[in-house]
DNA sequence: GCCAACGTTGGC
DNA sequence: GCCAACGTTGGC
């Protein structure tokens, strides 16, 4: 059975994790732990798939933006930060026999020319309704269109 | 560092 | 089930 592709955009702060960081990974291959919304949970959980796409976002930082390419490697599975104590993402509701979050491993496919600035992208009327740029949104996960994606891409080779 | 927006928690 | 208090996110 055939499936449409799900295009995505996910958030991370650089100091934390940075696409550099992911870029020097072993196999350029990182698991996405941390997600505590249910919202970005169930995506991970139902939507994202294999080979999808992802943006990677630099969020809180001096210019917040869209700074890369990553690809969906292994679908949701249980964020198991959240089975340990010591880490800041502990749950204690959660468990190996009832798991309340999930993650998606991503591997790195490309960092962008430039990056394409969420300044930038406000504005534009393609843009309009897009998760990202909706108000108060906080979602550190979320889905793109795919003419979002194409119309963002071709951004990168614009000049500003 | 400020603060608006939003999700979560917990008392009732 | 309501809603006030609180914590977090994330742009600025």
């Amino acid at each position: 059975m055939e499936q449409t592709m799900n295009y995505w955009l996910m958030k991370s702060e650089p100091d934390v994790f940075g696409i550099n960081d992911l870029y020097n990974r072993p196999d350029q291959t990182e698991h996405w732990d941390g997600v505590r919304n249910y919202q970005a949970r169930n995506m991970m959980r139902d939507a994202m798939k294999l080979g999808d796409p992802v943006f990677f976002y630099h969020s809180n930082c001096d210019q917040p933006g869209i700074v890369g390419i990553m690809e969906v490697v292994k679908e949701g599975y249980p964020d198991f930060t959240a089975f340990d104590a010591d880490d800041p993402h502990f749950d204690p509701k959660s468990d190996h026999a009832n798991p309340h979050w999930i993650m998606v491993d991503v591997r790195y496919v490309r960092t962008l020319s430039r990056t394409i600035s969420l300044k930038e992208l406000k504005p534009r009327p393609e843009l309009e309704g897009m998760v990202l740029l909706r108000r108060g949104n906080r979602l550190s996960i979320m889905p793109v269109t795919e003419a979002e994606w194409e119309f963002i891409l071709s951004l990168e080779t614009t000049a500003l």
